[in-house]
DNA sequence: TAGTTTTCTGAAAGTTATTTTCAATTTCCC
DNA sequence: GGGAAATTGAAAATAACTTTCAGAAAACTA
């Protein structure tokens, strides 16, 4: 299933409805590389389509963002950016160190700053290990 | 050297003025266990000291930010928290796959968002590692 | 597929957090 | 202590985001 698809059933499944502006929004999102801001996208949308609004635009990302397709990014600069979640993300670990328990998790907030800490360093990132060691819930109960 | 030398002494260092409103600022932040926002350390001083101002407070955590001693974090709740820098604050590594050579870095927002996945698991952190394997620059370059 | 219901849209207004302005006050350096 | 320079608090300004609302569009129903 591609990722209009995806979004499509989505809106489905929420009972939301599939619109040409949506679609708009979500076409130019995908194909971009880069981080955008609610500003940036809608600007962007108006070359082509002048009558598009910056709610809609702002709207959708969040829509885009509660789908999953999008993760929204705050850089701190007072302006939320949002981003592609690619296919084949991969999870890290939380392991418990009393039963074992391993959880997936998938923080791709982290995957940003690390890639972020290495272009600090001129580092070109191959692989990562990232785990949290501790209690899981049970056992924090019960210690 | 206290946290409070060395904020003074940063505020000398840039030829700014140690006042009354910046030290009970520092104070009140340095003794706080949880994340400010502007507004609630604003509404903390406030109980002392009715006569700070907003702007204030506001300045004081930038100027804390800056100098080290405090970091800001957007949760993206649409506002800035600030959280103390805490001493022996751990490093993570980068590790060349060819040459060996490691690097250490530090990225306290990385330790929040792993804090943030933990809460989302109940789950409670003893200890983590975090190492991100690749090409450090020279290698990168030769390759 | 026409009619009905519900959601959507864009523009503008409203919020909220943050930043700036400015006149009075305070600090720092002799 | 005197004076230049920075600071303060209140209020105004800004900027990002969110909501409102009436007309438009999509989805459902028979």
């Amino acid at each position: 299933m591609d990722r209009t698809a995806t979004f499509n059933e989505f809106l489905r499944e929420k009972g939301l409805k599939n619109t040409s502006q949506r679609m708009l929004i979500l076409e130019a999102f995908l194909n971009s590389d880069s981080h955008y801001s609610t500003e940036d996208l809608y600007l962007k949308l108006r070359q082509e389509n002048p009558k598009i609004g910056y709610a809609t635009v702002h709207r959708t990302l969040k829509l885009l963002a509660e789908s999953g397709l999008a993760i929204e990014l705050n850089f701190g600069d007072g302006q939320a950016r949002f981003e592609p979640v690619h296919e084949a993300e991969h999870h890290d670990h939380l392991v418990c160190t009393k039963c074992g328990l391993i959880i997936e998790f998938e923080e791709p907030r982290i995957e940003t700053l690390q890639n972020e800490v290495a272009k600090r360093y001129n580092f070109k990132i191959q692989s990562h290990r990232h785990e949290l060691y501790g209690l899981c819930q049970d056992c924090a109960k019960k210690a």
